[in-house]
DNA sequence: AGACAAATTCAATCTAGTTTAATGCCGGGC
DNA sequence: GCCCGGCATTAAACTAGATTGAATTTGTCT
C-alpha cells in the first residue's frame, strides 16, 4: 500500500509492491508542482529536454506538426502518467506538450533515473516494463491508424481510454468524461473533425454510445472489443521474472 | 572495439564504449544459432514469449493480424536487432514474426535481462535507451500513418531504412537491397500493393529512386527528407546521463 | 441577459486510395 | 525446356473520408 498520495507511486503500486524506500524515491519526484490554465503549451518539440513531468490531475497531449501545419497528436495523458519519457532517449523534445484542461505538473530532471537505474534494479526493471508496454501501446495504435475504419478506430480509442482510467479508477463504469474537442481526437486518429462528428452520431445512433456533454457512456463495450480486436495492455503485464531486492 | 564479431555488440559499441565484462554478457546471448528459410514462421502472436532473438543475418518482420485478415506490419528487423523486445513486458506475445529471406536468429531466454539489470546500470540504461529510442520511432511512423500521402509514406520508410543500415554499414551509399514484396510494403504503410506499385512507379519518373531488381537507389535525399521532415532518430540518441561503472 | 468565440453539425463536392480482376513476367522445380 | 506459382503492373469502377463553407449549438465572460 502506497503511504503518501504521489499519483506516481500508486500508479506504479498497481503492478507490483513497491519497498517503502523505493516509494520514497519515487514520492520525492514530486516535490515541485507547476499549474497550468487549459489549452497551454508547456514545452515544445525541438527543446533542449533536461525534464520529465508527472501529471497530478487534469489531461494533456502530445503532438507533433508536419511543416504545412498537419498536426498529430501522439499521446494523451491522464494524471499519474511519465510525461516525456521518450525524449530520455534523446538530446532534445520530439513534441509539443499541450494541456487539454487545467492541469497540474510535477517536473523533475532527467538525472534522477540514473538514481534509480544504480540503486534500484527492481525499479529499473519496472521502468524499462512500462516502457516497453508503452511500445506495445503504441504498436496497437499503429494497426488501428494502418488498418482500421474510422468507426472502428473511434472505438479503439474509446476502449483504450476506459482501461487506462480503470488502472487507478478500480470502480469505474461504462461513463468516461472526454474533454478532448472533436477536432483533438481527429488528430489523435489521423482523421478529420468533420468526420468524427459523423461517426459520434452515426454510433450514438447505432446504439454503441451514448454522449452527454463532455460525458460518454459506452453502450456495447463486448461488441466494441469484438470489432477492434482490443487488448487491455495495461492489465497483461509480466512483472515474474523481475528482480528481487 | 568489440573484441568478437558479435552483431549486438557490434550495433551496441555504436552507441557507447562496451567494457569487456559487458561485451562478453551480450556475447553470450548468441550462443545458439537457428536458421530458418524464406517466409517462415518463427513465433505466432499469442504464444507464450520466454525467449528474444538476435538476428545475425537476413531480413525479418513482426506483424499482426485482425481477425478479418487485414494485415499490419509493425517493425522490420534487421542484423543486429533485438528481436520481441516489446514483448517483454506482457506474458504473450504480441506479434507473429516472419523472416523475409533466409535467416539466422540466436534466440536467448528473457530471464537473461534480469542479470543484466542486476549487475551492469550502464548497460540496462542503454536498454531502457533503446526502448524509448524505438517508442520515438514508433512515434514517428505513427506520424506518417496518420498524416503522410502515400509517397511521403514510401519517402519516409526509405529513409528510415537508409538510417538504420547505415549505423552499421558506416561506408553505405544511397543504395540499398529491399529484399520486401511490395505487398509487404503496402502492410507495413498501411496502403495496398496496387497503390505501392503505382506510387514507386509514379516516384521513378520523378526522379526521387530508381529501382533495379531487389536494390533501390535513392536520388533525392534531400528533398525527401525536407518533404517528410525526416529525422535520424539513430544518430541522436543521447548517453551523457548513464551511470558510470 | 446579451454577445462573442469556439465547437459541433450539416450539406455539397471532390479525390486519394481501394477493390477487383486481367495480363505479363520472372524464377524455381521437375 | 516447360510448367507453375508468386509478384508486379495495368485498368476500370468505386468509396471512405477529405474539403469547404455555412448554419447551428454550446460555453464563457461581462
Amino acid at each position: 500500500m502506497p503511504r503518501k498520495s504521489s499519483c506516481l507511486v500508486s500508479k506504479l503500486s498497481h503492478y507490483i509492491s513497491l519497498s517503502d524506500t523505493d516509494q520514497d524515491r519515487l514520492a520525492s519526484l514530486e516535490k515541485a508542482e507547476r499549474k497550468f490554465d487549459a489549452g497551454q503549451e508547456v514545452y515544445q518539440g525541438g527543446d533542449a529536454n533536461k525534464n520529465l513531468y508527472v501529471i497530478k490531475h487534469g489531461w494533456a497531449f502530445s503532438y507533433t506538426d508536419l511543416p504545412d501545419g498537419r498536426r498529430q497528436i501522439v499521446k494523451i495523458h491522464h494524471p499519474g502518467d511519465i510525461i516525456g519519457f521518450p525524449d530520455v532517449a534523446l538530446k532534445h523534445s520530439t513534441t509539443t506538450l499541450r494541456t487539454v484542461e487545467e492541469v497540474c505538473l510535477c517536473p523533475f530532471p532527467k538525472s534522477s533515473l540514473d538514481e534509480i537505474l544504480r540503486k534500484s534494479p527492481k525499479l529499473s526493471a519496472l521502468l524499462l516494463s512500462i516502457a516497453l508496454r508503452d511500445q506495445v501501446v503504441l504498436i496497437d495504435v499503429l494497426r488501428a491508424m494502418g488498418r482500421m475504419s474510422a468507426q472502428e478506430r473511434v472505438s479503439y480509442m474509446l476502449l483504450d481510454l476506459i482501461s487506462r482510467l480503470r488502472i487507478t479508477n478500480h470502480g469505474m463504469t461504462d461513463t468516461i468524461r472526454l474533454p478532448m474537442t472533436q477536432s483533438q481526437i481527429a488528430d489523435y486518429l489521423g482523421l478529420t473533425n468533420v468526420y468524427i462528428s459523423k461517426t459520434f452520431i452515426r454510433m450514438e445512433q447505432d446504439g454503441f454510445i451514448r454522449r452527454d456533454q463532455d460525458y460518454l457512456q459506452v453502450l456495447r463495450e463486448d461488441e466494441m472489443i469484438e470489432l477492434t480486436d482490443f487488448h487491455d495492455r495495461y492489465a497483461e503485464m509480466d512483472t515474474s521474472w523481475f528482480p528481487q531486492d
